[in-house]
DNA sequence: ATAACTGTATTATATGACTAACACACTCCT
DNA sequence: AGGAGTGTGTTAGTCATATAATACAGTTAT
């Protein structure tokens, strides 16, 4: 069963792909399994604080995307082999690094700074 | 004179605060210096591709911000000390490196395998 | 079977971001 | 003085996001 926590929610962009990012993230880290039971749209709205309708659009295109798979009436649950977690892992980590290194660049840094700033601002 | 590029204008996010962005990004890298000539609204709109009220959302708000200062029919400048250029760099670096070491560590990397991709990804 | 829960769909409303088309007053240069 | 360019303001419209309130049919467990 995946679970999710009240602060998945930040202000940043909209909220249906924050809870796409979400369950990617756990796939991708190892968290979220194949099979695995995700929440029904009305508790995990229930339990953000968010409209039901912003729910089912995220699994909607969750399930377009072939992440998971929803059958009408019944529970919804993950749906992804080996392939699909390389995948989605590259995509999360190749995005995020390459924007942060983009950044770094137009801020002036060299590779050598930006690592070491990285690394003082680990912890 | 303050100079824009085409390519300052990505599909992540509003466009007002991409220009506010790159304003401070410039600054920050030192290519922006104090009481340097910015485009008009106008000119700037036509550039971009852009409405010209966006441009004065962006405007108005770093004017807010002590960043530039406008008087009514006449350009617009710059208008930061060392001191703002420090606080604004120290910003910006800190808010991208923080976002990234967060998508890092929700991935399960370690700061050595963070490190190692970024150094990868870098050219 | 029946009750509770599930996915799915519809209609309406509100807000922010962006565009469009103006209008007005001020500054600057010739 | 006059005109071009400037900052500023207003009104209206479109689109995406999110909410609200329902409704219906399928499944699952008791």
């Amino acid at each position: 069963m995946v679970t999710f926590e009240k602060f998945v929610l930040e202000d940043t962009g909209p909220i249906y792909l924050q809870i796409i990012r979400y369950i990617k993230q756990g796939i991708a880290a190892g968290a979220i399994g194949d099979q695995e039971e995700i929440p029904s749209r009305r508790a995990l709205s229930a339990l953000l604080g968010v409209n039901p309708n912003t729910i089912q659009k995220a699994y909607h295109l969750l399930e377009e995307e072939g992440v998971i798979t929803s059958r009408s009436g019944a529970k919804s649950y993950t749906c992804v082999n080996g392939e699909t977690v390389e995948r989605i892992r590259r995509e999360l980590l190749e995005r995020d690094t390459g924007s942060w290194i983009r950044s770094m660049k137009q801020l002036g840094l060299d590779k050598a700074e930006a690592v070491k700033l990285a690394e003082e601002l680990w912890d």
